[in-house]
DNA sequence: GTGTCTGCAAACTTTTTGCAGAGCT
DNA sequence: AGCTCTGCAAAAAGTTTGCAGACAC
């Protein structure tokens, strides 16, 4: 069971076990998706699609490629969307097991991340749920403000 | 000073009271924006751009107008923009003084949206924002589930 | 009359898709 | 070999913008 220790116990995943990860799905591991999985595991935050499609290099992959490469490890649970509310998606690595619940604390000026342990009451949300009649409730919760540097 | 009760008690402006915001801060009062004004006044939710163009019927105004108009009815304070991370922009009209901050509880089949009064909670989000050195710290949340009619 | 608004058309951004050929196992 | 992946190019969806003419005040 994951608890707050794991939360912060989260570490990069090796490349060879993200690698097993996809030869279990039956995934080929081709050299776009090792190298898309090798920055994502480069960076603490998630990242957009352009940040990875440019962090790449010019001759890696096309953009389409790592559209279909980021749905394709969404779908197998390897990755997490995230939404910032700019238009476009981000993406994290997640570990085995993990459902990449969590939050993040945004600079509004230059757009540095900072993941957040808190999240939404439980309790409340099933309240907020029964309430209105809804199932399988969940959230979205992203924090805006202004960083250190840009103040 | 705005406190819950006021939450609740938020109701529809009238549309001459609307009229005469846009009048004071100088701006015209054209038929586009009667219209729109009028369709966001009709719905209790926020609505999407897609959603006022097509309530507006065929020849009220250009798509390009009812982008025009959201922004500028945006910069007056006198709509607030949501994101439901459909990739979609919706926008509800605030009452004067009302900074617009409230969350939704949206089902994921249907798009069903319901106004949920529950905030996250103020001390916490405070903490967040000085143990990470960043300054006015807001948030984005909105619940997502099933709706009674979808489950 | 004058400065603001609007329609139209074009451009831009993010993302998706069809197809033929290349690559992984 | 066989099925998956990829590049390329085109398209879709949401949004923005330049420009000339229309309209509110």
């Amino acid at each position: 069971m994951r608890n707050k220790a794991d939360h912060h116990a989260r570490h990069r995943p090796k490349l060879s076990a993200l690698a097993d990860r996809l030869r279990r799905r039956a995934k080929k591991l081709t050299g776009p998706r090792q190298a898309i999985l090798a920055i994502l595991r480069s960076q603490p935050h998630p990242l957009s699609v352009r940040e990875i499609f440019l962090a790449l290099g010019e001759r890696v992959c096309d953009l389409a490629t790592v559209y279909r490469s980021m749905h394709m490890l969404e779908k197998e649970g390897m990755v997490k969307r995230f939404d910032f509310g700019d238009g476009g998606a981000r993406f994290g690595l997640l570990e085995e097991g993990d459902d990449g619940h969590r939050h993040h604390l945004i600079c509004v000026e230059c757009a540095k991340v900072v993941e957040v342990d808190e999240c939404f009451p439980d309790e409340i949300e099933k309240r907020i749920g029964i309430s209105n009649g809804f199932k399988k409730v969940t959230h979205r919760l992203e924090f805006f403000g202004v960083c250190p540097r840009c103040q």
